[in-house]
DNA sequence: ATCCTCCCCTAC
DNA sequence: TAAGGTAGGGGAGGAT
């Protein structure tokens, strides 16, 4: 009881302690690392860009004190910045050396003080309120000395009392010099100044105060809180008031959880037509997919965003620039984290095709996923979620049940499993046992290696031979499921599919055929990706830069991708507002790529275990922590905490950039035979479809995607395989259902699953079982669903490790 | 009331 | 030619 009353009054002190806040800022940083090695160019304007083309549109990314007193200003133009100094000298990114400085920059700024938040590669926070016994203003100009004596290049400070001030002050000191506002100066420092000064306050917020008659903090401070909160909202409101008066109660946050990860291109997207749309779409998918994977997370938010040429909008001022745009975005939450390639393929597609657009129309694309989770918790209990770890775990119980049967049976039996007709009969035959097992139909192409060790370089060993699979059922799968088995059989289950249709050609199958013709083009048509031929690489964690394929109809020109060039060499340090484009352009702060997480990522992957302990326990620290991994950390003894955090690369703020895989497709002006695909034309629901639906479609679980294909087909009058029709054939998921509001829709689902369950024939159950609670974490999941779900819970919790089937012969 | 999605705004 | 990226925060408005 003592104790609490002093933890008490310990926090109210510290509540109330006034805090000593640095903030430090490397000045010009991207033109300051590059004429570090050019001491003639120091007194000259010197401005970072890709081109020193003096008519242009490339943009300054960083200008220099001289450069910006002839008005050169980060954003510009560089034929408009040499327009206002013709001498004004160009020179090139060199990113490499960004991240050599902004590791010995994070490096001094940790020896002296343990405190410190990063915002960028070259600005940071640091609370100095308990850092030994020098003044915060001493302590400063310690830190600026070493690191104008390290990196040759100088940075400003700004000291204050809070945050704000602090970073307030660093504009009044820089270039190359610091700022201390006491306490008693804040009101006059701020009286004056304009409310764009301010931090959060932009070109759209200063216009409406300036509406308001509002132009400094001074009038700011005439407004009441309540005309704030009335007129921009609460937390807005409440930052004006108290900017204005120099108040910031934030605090110096040592650790900052990663809350989304994403890429997007906005320049140079022209696209031909939805071949080149998807290819790119495609790749955006496999960058985002690396970035997960080099922070160790995964998502379960999945955000679609495309730009869009504004009706009556000319081609840009700025060279293959995105111009006027109207942005649209849309987003998809799955029960399930992924960071797995396939997966947000399939989801980034169907997203897509929800925004019907002409591709042709598109001028930028971005893919962002959040909800994030740290791998570690995610893979907890549980597979990676994908089609082919659900095949491949079927197999496996395929083979254990195989090997249980036949030694109980037949006492000789090897320990490799054969899928000839005797042992499949005597599995069959076996009487307990609702086997898995097909009657074995003659040939079996891929029984190469079923049973035989698992080797990670051959994962198709694992999978089931294609003929245990119920061909029927196959063809009853949503094409995209096809299509992805297909990959991984490395394209022999579109040939074995193909022949089995020939088998049964002459036996007046012509109703099965037309439903798989029209599968067939709806895929062709929507995303032209199902190729018997194509194989996935499966290989992750590589950086191999990604090219587009060119189309056919290119091949001769000029190639659709551009030549690998990374990420990075695409960074700006800052955006400015460029005032003669009448337009936003936009840079990147230099992202810090934690090469350390992943090269550790990439030997993790193609190391045996010897090499991952003798890795480094740094190099394996995650570069991202989710909120779990922020709170777990917040329970820790604080002598723990200081030690992990510590342990923790330098820039929490700064995100991973791979190389860049992104290739960049380019307008062809004189190009002819422009296909102009709608888009897309096959889909099969006019408006969008059910929730459920699109959940069901787009989850892991098979039997879901199954029942949302039932579900899709029979709402346009597709026809369903055989297997199905006879299966499904009494449950009200007919064509004039499609008209019924949702709780009957829903419970026509509740009904067919709780039959389905009862069948006790198809597949199974258990997966059934998991993909509901995994559907049930799901937030947009709606209460019917839920009751749906409640219903046939007590089904699924009886049926779980019963009958499995599925895919499978029966 | 609370959550979620789709924007817009902001900073570097 | 050029390489207009990335992420966080919040408001409006709808769904639950
Ligand atoms: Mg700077
Ligand atoms: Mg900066």
């Amino acid at each position: 009881m003592l104790s609490e009353v002093k933890g008490g009054k310990a926090n109210i002190n510290s509540d109330m302690q006034k805090h000593a806040i640095i903030h430090i800022d490397m000045d010009c940083f991207f033109v300051s690392v590059i004429i570090r090695n050019y001491p003639e160019l120091i007194d000259k304007p010197v401005a970072v860009c890709h081109s020193d083309n003096p008519k242009g549109t490339a943009e300054i990314s960083s200008a220099n004190y001289p450069a910006r007193d002839y008005g050169v200003r980060a954003g510009m133009f560089v034929r408009d910045a040499k327009a206002r100094c013709p001498h004004l000298v160009i020179v090139p990114y060199d990113f490499e050396a960004y991240e050599e400085v902004a590791d010995q920059f994070y490096s001094i700024l940790h020896k002296h003080c343990n405190k410190v938040q990063a915002l960028s590669c070259d600005e940071a926070f640091l609370d100095v309120t308990e850092c030994g016994n020098n003044n915060p203003e001493q302590i400063a100009s310690m830190i600026r000395m070493e690191i104008a004596g390290t990196t040759r290049c100088t940075a400003s400070a700004g000291i204050a009392e809070n945050l704000l001030l602090a970073r307030l002050a660093t504009r009044s000191a820089k270039p190359n010099g610091q700022c201390f506002i006491p306490s008693e100066k804040v009101d006059d420092y701020l009286n004056s100044l304009p409310v764009k000064a301010l931090p959060g306050i932009g070109h759209a917020l200063e216009e409406k105060l300036k509406s308001r008659q509002v132009q400094t903090c001074g009038q700011l401070r005439m407004v009441s809180k309540e005309a704030l909160h009335k007129d921009f909202g609460t937390k807005i409101g409440d930052m004006l008031w108290n900017y204005c008066r120099g108040i910031d109660n934030r605090m110096v946050e040592v650790v900052q959880e990663t809350k989304s990860i994403g890429a997007e291109v906005n320049w140079g997207v022209r696209f031909d037509g939805s071949t080149d749309c998807e290819n790119f779409l495609m790749n955006l998918c496999k960058e985002v997919s690396l970035r997960l994977q080099g922070c160790g997370v995964q998502g379960r938010a999945i955000t679609v965003k495309v730009r869009k040429r504004k009706k009556g909008a000319e081609e840009p001022i700025k060279f293959m620039g995105c111009g006027d745009c109207e942005t649209m975005s849309r987003s998809m939450t799955i029960p399930v984290p992924t960071d797995n390639v396939v997966s947000l393929q399939r989801i980034t597609k169907q997203i897509f095709a929800s925004f019907h657009i002409d591709v042709k129309e598109i001028r930028g694309i971005g893919l962002q996923i959040s909800k994030l989770e740290s791998v570690d918790i995610s893979r907890q209990g549980h597979e990676e979620n994908t089609l082919e770890s659900w095949l491949t775990s079927s197999s496996e119980k395929i083979k254990t049940q195989c090997k249980r049967i036949s030694s109980s049976v037949k006492q000789d039996t090897g320990e490799v499993l054969v899928a000839d007709a005797e042992c499949q009969s005597k599995c069959r035959n076996y009487e307990h046992s609702k086997s898995i097992y097909t009657n074995g139909t003659g040939s079996c192409p891929s029984e190469i290696n079923l049973g035989s060790s698992r080797s990670h370089e051959n994962r198709t060993s694992t999978l089931p031979p294609l003929c245990y699979l119920d061909i029927d059922v196959v063809k009853s799968l949503p094409q995209e499921i096809i299509s992805e088995m297909n990959d991984m059989y490395k394209g022999e289950l579109c040939a074995f599919l193909e022949k089995h249709e020939e088998d049964g050609r002459g036996n007046a199958h012509l109703s099965t055929k037309s439903t798989a013709e029209e599968n067939d083009t709806i895929s062709a048509a929507s995303y032209q990706r199902v190729n018997c031929d194509t194989s996935i690489d499966m290989t992750v964690g590589h950086s191999d830069p990604v090219k587009l394929n060119s189309s056919a109809r290119n091949e001769g020109k000029q190639p659709l991708c551009y030549p690998a060039v990374s990420m990075s060499n695409l960074a700006f340090e800052s955006k400015v507002l460029n005032p003669e484009a009448n337009e936003f352009t936009a840079g990147k702060s230099m992202t810090r790529t934690p090469c350390k997480v992943q090269s550790a990522h990439a030997s993790c992957s193609r190391s045996d275990d010897l090499q991952m302990r003798t890795t480094n326990l740094v190099d394996l620290m995650p570069n991202s922590l989710t909120q779990a991994d922020a709170s777990v950390l917040e329970q820790l003894p604080e002598d723990l905490k200081a030690d992990i955090i510590e342990s923790l690369p330098a820039h929490r703020a700064v995100n991973s950039v791979g190389n860049d895989p992104i290739g960049f497709v380019r307008a062809f002006p004189n190009n002819v035979g422009v296909q102009n695909l709608e888009y897309p034309k096959t889909h099969l629901w006019l408006e969008s479809p059910p929730k459920w639906v699109v959940m069901f479609q787009t989850s892991n679980c098979l039997i879901l995607n199954i029942i949302a294909e039932l579900y899709t087909k029979s709402r346009a009058n597709g026809l369903l395989s055989s297997t199905f029709q006879s299966m499904f054939s009494f449950l009200p998921l007919t064509s004039e259902s499609c008209s019924e509001e949702w709780d009957e829709t829903l419970s026509s689902l509740c009904e067919l699953l709780t039959q389905y369950v009862n069948l006790k024939i198809e597949s199974d159950i258990e997966e059934l079982y998991n993909c509901f609670c995994f559907l049930k974490r799901c937030s947009s999941m709606s209460h019917l669903l839920l009751e749906v779900y409640s219903n046939v819970l007590p089904l699924l919790q009886a049926s779980v490790s019963e009958n499995y089937g599925g895919i499978f012969k029966l």
